[in-house]
DNA sequence: AAATAAAGTTAGATATGTCTAACTTTGAAG
DNA sequence: CTTCAAAGTTAGACATATCTAACTTTATTT
């Protein structure tokens, strides 16, 4: 029952909107975990709100100020994941679940101070772009690392899942942002991909790791 | 709507608890700037919780659970305080109102790294002390300022009131943690008090402001 | 001890966020 | 173009935290 239940809808709707640009009540309700009529109630209050464009039966749509609403949200939420991983030496795999509950503190001075103490940072520790005070953020031009289609040398950019599990996986193999990938072949098959990099000789990544991978080719 | 509510009972029942060890429900009501029932309502949880103890028409009292439970929440406000004044540099007058929101983050591993960071330290920026894991905290034997009955060197410890005007006041006047204060004079007419310290020659203190301030004498 | 004000309690209401069960609309398949 | 499943909506309910109005106890004052 506690902090401030719309901002994560917000969130939600932000991520769910990224491929169409809509929302159906159906899959923002599954992404919140709250059963139809409960999305259906609330999408009325955010729309009350000005937040989301919605008619009956049709999908749901983020307003102007909705967006801007749902990134600075966003904003300290990544703010603070950058700020846990590098003022207070936190890992990049426990960022996400305390930044979860930073970001809902309502103090300007508190996430002003963050960002100058950072230096108006861009980007946070799984090279997501963090909005800036109007709610505006960069668009990086990365290919995941499953749509590569033929051998050559990339850069690990961003990961798409700040999940703890799929953190320590890549802490396990070594696997950090900025890691230079020599691809060595890709299993039409299974999509699976064969890399090397630093130390590693030979490392075969299933199709559900490298969809995870945002990376931008080199050379 | 947000926070955990109760937690804010729990810590208003501390501090409402430190005269006579018991709290009436009026002045809960009033210091949680709720209604009689409301507060009626919510002792009952707070007992079905095993926090405070309460017969019918009696006083409430916190068990010992709920001294616990209301002194972790003081640590997790006073270590935010610390945290933010030593490590994000703001000033002691600003820290009380974000560490209000910061005290309600659950994740212990923030504030067990916050506290590492501070060395484990035993004051917040106004002097109060800071409870340890188990809840426990020292309970220093300084004087109010208004107390003192005879000229005499004392040197300022703590401050009572973590409000902004009055620390605003402080900063104002030079006056910090540690500063030594001589008391020139005492009216006992109207309780104000003349100090000299630093570089100011005479201060008048009303007792409003006297009362305010734990000294400890020197010498 | 009776009167009465202060303190506490009960009853009934509201707002928010949630649910299940049942009903309606939409749109895709035959 | 009818049928029917999926998607969306309505109705009615519950828990939490809050309120006002009215009633009961306690304790103080005369």
């Amino acid at each position: 029952m506690p902090t401030s239940i719309k901002e994560n809808y917000l969130k939600a709707l932000h991520f769910l909107s990224l491929q169409s640009g809509v929302v159906s009540l159906t899959e923002l309700g599954n992404a919140m975990e709250v059963s139809k009529p409960t999305v259906n109630d609330m999408v009325k209050k955010l729309a009350a709100r000005g937040w989301v464009k919605h008619e009956r039966y049709q999908p749901i749509q983020l307003t102007s100020e909705g967006h801007k609403a749902a990134a600075l949200v966003i904003r300290k939420h990544r703010l603070s994941e950058l700020f846990l991983y590098q003022v207070m030496g936190f890992g990049w795999e426990e960022v996400h679940d305390i930044a979860e509950e930073m970001e809902h503190i309502k103090s300007e001075l508190f996430f002003q101070r963050m960002d100058e103490m950072l230096r108006f940072p861009v980007f946070d520790p799984h090279g997501s772009p963090i909005p800036d005070k109007a709610g505006n953020m960069v668009t990086p031009t990365y290919q995941l690392l499953s749509q590569i289609s033929s051998p050559c040398r990339v850069a690990l950019k961003a990961i798409r899942n700040s999940g703890t599990d799929f953190l320590k996986y890549l802490n396990e193999k070594n696997l950090q942002l900025g890691t230079e990938l020599e691809i060595s072949s890709i299993e039409s098959f299974d999509g699976s991909i064969s890399v090397s990099y630093g130390h590693c000789e030979q490392l075969v990544m299933s199709h559900s790791v490298s969809s995870l991978l945002w990376v931008e080719v080199i050379l």
